[in-house]
RNA sequence: GGACUCGUAGCUCAGCUGGUAGAGCGUUGCAUUCACAUUGCAAAUGUCAGAGGUUCGAAUCCUCUCGGGUCCACCA
């Protein structure tokens, strides 16, 4: 063994040895096989010696039985553990939070697979819709400077399909750097034909069952996707805007009434006014008429409860088809509504003089209208927020139009059961809370997305059910495949996996279903596409991992497919991380390059030490605020550490290089002496006695940071600084003083408590230990991947 | 507007069901052919945000105040 631990030429080699002997398969042959015979040599021939030959005296040999515990045989019978990976997106690679959750679910899954359960570890990545839509037409742009609509859909599917596939291998190969022991040959993607069938079919069922449904109602529109956005889907972003004091000319009398409003550009739409009528200043107004400042038609005043009286005036103009307040109200006032902004936020062309215009540009034009015709009172700087679209940053249009929406309220209902009746349990606990708070809110998700990377809707529309001229015009352009078409003005939508049979002439609707539609459904439809039975076996899956910022979009969906589609919970446990944020608490991301790159990291320092230092010592479910240069001193400290355990090992097979008179017996052996042990022996093995228990036990509550960071105070500080340092003092004294016994028997207890280190840390340190177990004075041993776990109660 | 959460050593954070404070990094000494300088030994620093309450006893439970943060929601 070298002076240090060279992670570089280490775990490649190992992940790949995992790989071949199939350690990661749920039952798998590598269980109970061992070690080399997966690659047809013996152990340590790889690393020069085999330990023992040279000097004819393996530990243990004299025993005829293999070191340490017998190792699990995965049994298909016993209870498994499973857990579905949460998918990456198919457009970038992985930062240092998804190292977080390969940190910890791989945590469980070797532990748990150490315990002998049939484990399994399902990866996947997805499509990401919208996400990897606008990342790869920004690509398109910078390489080609094409739009999507010079390749044209088919053609853009088919290389953002491309795209994701290329990402997807650098992905897998980061998540093989970091350790993840997942069952590759079970992989998913959300765009595979199998996979995407099967939302399909959950689609129809529901439109079957009454729980999707197309509905013509305010959404909330991105202008440069050309698509409908869910709430979730929206960022707001503070903005520096005017506030424009608009004069409406009074019908009754002289002068006018005055309004504040940020949006001037769709006045000439606007047939209302507001004022609330509690509101004593302005209560006299309702039910009297003003004139439209721009079209001079006549608009009625009412009263509502919503309006602000200490905002502005405390009058407000009413604009239902652009701004989801004054939709609700006219409603329920019975106003009609009426769009006045297109689908590419230009204005309609009942627009007028303005017509076609770009809203900004609009706005200006008509503020400066208003403003030449004195009907402008002035003008005041505002502040306020602005929704956006979260993957493009534009500026959302709220607009009215028809699509499909999923009936969330009993899908709700069940999922708010299962996670109050602790069928999920969500860890940490203050986010079922959360959880509780957005069900308890929660209104009908729109599903249609206007754009082209996704599952194409299975709805279609016959000719002869269309009926006006705007129709007939747009089902032309709609088969000719002009994408700029309406669909939303299409008739009688026929809910289809295959084009409906008849004479009629049929298209297919070209929109495609939100991401999470599809992800929702994942741990039902990953594992129900396998030829293996896997759904029998690991459904309802054990825990779930995955970042709080999704809680919503997906946790709480998939609870809501799964139980929709299975009548079961697809997990039992939402075990929610925490994210990384620099010294400001921003989020670590790419594009701000405040965060440490995961390959340079493993690169520099190993993957072990980047798995530790997101582990140690802190709750998972925290968010940590940490800087670049400090979160590289953390990982450096766990670097220090693989390498103290590498000498750990050096310090301890050099104890049985040099042949002691007497054989090693086996720490199994010695228990009936136990008594007989030195103090410090017993001391130690009684601290590993709960050095065991509270390792374990902090797994199984999911405690990665106590785990972590005792196993680090043990390893070090006790059994190296405090009982090896003795022990060297005391086997120069037995060996002058000819007791080679007592080295037989000390020795053997130090043996014993570093391999049961080895395991506890594996886990964790999965690279580094599994090396170091096969440098291991041993002749016949198996996979420390798949060695049993430690349990031990007192001798 | 609603919900949640945090405020512990210079920094980043642990501290589970209440019993007079811990780690890592950093700082300051000392040590070096012995498994490891990616090391060892030793040392220093805290009215656990503030106030009140429950208790024999509170960083830990309750209330309020101050100060951060996050999420949800239709702020013209």
């Amino acid at each position: 063994m070298d002076k240090t631990y060279d992670h570089k030429t280490t775990e490649d080699r190992i992940y790949k040895m995992w790989e071949e002997a199939g350690a990661f398969k749920p039952f798998g042959s590598a269980h109970g096989k061992p070690f080399g015979s997966a690659h047809g040599k013996p152990f340590g021939s790889a690393h020069g010696k085999p330990f023992g030959s040279a000097h004819g005296k393996p530990f243990g040999s004299a025993h005829g039985k293999p070191f340490g515990s017998l190792p699990p045989e995965a049994d298909k019978q016993g209870k498994p553990f499973s857990i579905i990976m949460p998918p990456p997106n198919a457009n970038g690679e992985l930062h240092l939070g998804h190292a977080i959750f390969v940190a910890v679910s791989d945590a469980l899954i070797r532990y748990h697979r150490m315990r002998g359960e049939p484990t399994l570890w399902l990866p996947g990545v997805d499509h990401a819709g919208i996400l990897t839509q606008v990342t790869f037409e920004k690509k398109l742009r910078k390489e080609q400077d094409k739009s999507r609509y010079d390749l044209g859909r088919e053609e853009f599917v088919k290389q953002c399909y491309k795209f994701c596939m290329d990402n997807k291998m650098l992905m897998e190969n980061q998540l093989r750097a970091l350790g993840a022991s997942c069952d590759w040959q079970r992989e998913k993607f959300t765009m595979d034909p199998q996979i995407s069938q099967l939302v399909l079919e959950t689609f129809i069922k529901m439109h079957r069952e009454g729980l999707v449904y197309r509905g013509f109602r305010i959404v909330n529109w991105c202008p440069r996707c050309r698509s409908t956005l869910a709430d979730l889907e929206l960022e707001w972003k503070e903005q520096e805007d005017q506030l424009y004091f608009v004069r409406y000319p009074k019908t009754w009398e002289e002068g006018y009434v005055i309004v504040a409003t940020t949006r001037v550009e769709p006045i000439w739409l606007d047939t209302h006014l507001a004022v609330n009528p509690t509101d004593k200043k302005n209560l006299h107004l309702i039910g009297k008429n003003v004139k439209n400042p721009l079209t001079g038609k006549d608009m009625k005043i009412i009263g509502d409860e919503f309006v602000d009286p200490k905002f502005g005036t405390g009058v407000v103009k009413l604009t239902p088809a652009h701004d989801s307040k004054d939709y609700q109200v006219a409603i329920k006032h019975n106003i009609p509504i009426k769009n006045g902004i297109d689908f590419d936020g230009k204005l309609t062309s009942d627009a007028g003089q303005w017509a076609g215009l770009k809203t900004k540009v609009a706005r200006q034009l008509i503020s400066e209208y208003l403003s030449k015709n004195n009907l402008l009172e002035k003008i005041v700087p505002f502040k306020h927020e602005v929704a956006v679209c979260e993957r493009c940053a534009t500026t959302i249009e709220p607009l009215v139009s028809r699509q499909w929406f999923v009936s969330i309220k009993p899908l709700a209902k069940r999922a708010t059961t299962a996670v109050e009746t602790g069928k999920v349990k969500i860890i940490p606990k203050k986010y079922e809370a959360m959880y509780f708070n957005w069900m308890k809110n929660i209104r009908d998700w729109p599903i249609s997305r206007q754009i082209w990377w996704g599952q194409q809707l299975p709805v279609w529309y016959g000719r002869s059910s269309q009926k006006t001229t705007e129709q007939i015009h747009e089902f032309e352009l709609l088969k000719k495949g002009d994408t700029r078409s309406r669909t939303d003005v299409l008739e009688s939508p026929i809910v289809s996996q295959d084009m409906p049979a008849g004479d009629d002439e049929y298209i297919q609707d070209p929109d495609t279903f939100d991401t999470w539609f599809s992800s929702g459904q994942w741990p039902v439809n990953t594992l129900k596409n396998s030829d293996t039975n896997d759904f029998k076996h690991f459904y309802p899956t054990t825990v779930m991992n995955t970042a709080y910022e999704i809680l919503f979009l997906w946790v709480a969906r998939m609870i809501m497919f799964g139980l929709y589609l299975t009548d079961e919970v697809p997990f039992q446990v939402a075990l929610i991380n925490g994210v990384l944020r620099d010294e400001k608490g921003q989020k670590m991301s790419k594009s701000k390059s405040n965060g440490i790159n995961p390959n340079e990291a493993i690169a520099k320092y190993g993957a072990d030490a980047v798995r530790m230092a997101l582990l140690a010592g802190r709750d998972s479910g925290n968010d940590l605020l940490i800087s670049k240069q400090q979160m590289e001193e953390r990982i450096r400290g766990y670097r220090n550490f693989s390498n103290k355990l590498w000498n750990i090992g050096r310090f301890v097979s050099m104890q049985f290089t040099d042949g002691s008179p007497v054989d090693i017996p086996f720490y199994e052996d010695l228990v009936a002496a136990r008594k007989t042990l030195h103090p410090q022996d017993r001391r130690i093995l009684s601290q590993l006695t709960m050095q065991i228990n509270r390792v374990t036990k902090a797994l199984d509550n999911y405690n990665f940071g106590e785990a972590t960071s005792s196993l680090y105070e043990f390893t070090w500080h006790t059994y190296a600084d405090w009982y090896l340092e003795n022990l060297k003092l005391r086997i120069r004294t037995y060996e002058l003083e000819k007791k080679h016994e007592e080295t037989a028997k000390t020795l053997s207890v130090m043996r014993y408590i570093y391999f049961t280190i080895l395991k506890l840390l594996h886990p964790f340190m999965p690279f580094v230990t599994e090396e170091i177990w096969h440098l291991m004075p041993i002749e016949s041993k198996n996979l420390l991947i798949t060695a049993s776990w430690p349990t031990r109660s007192e001798d």
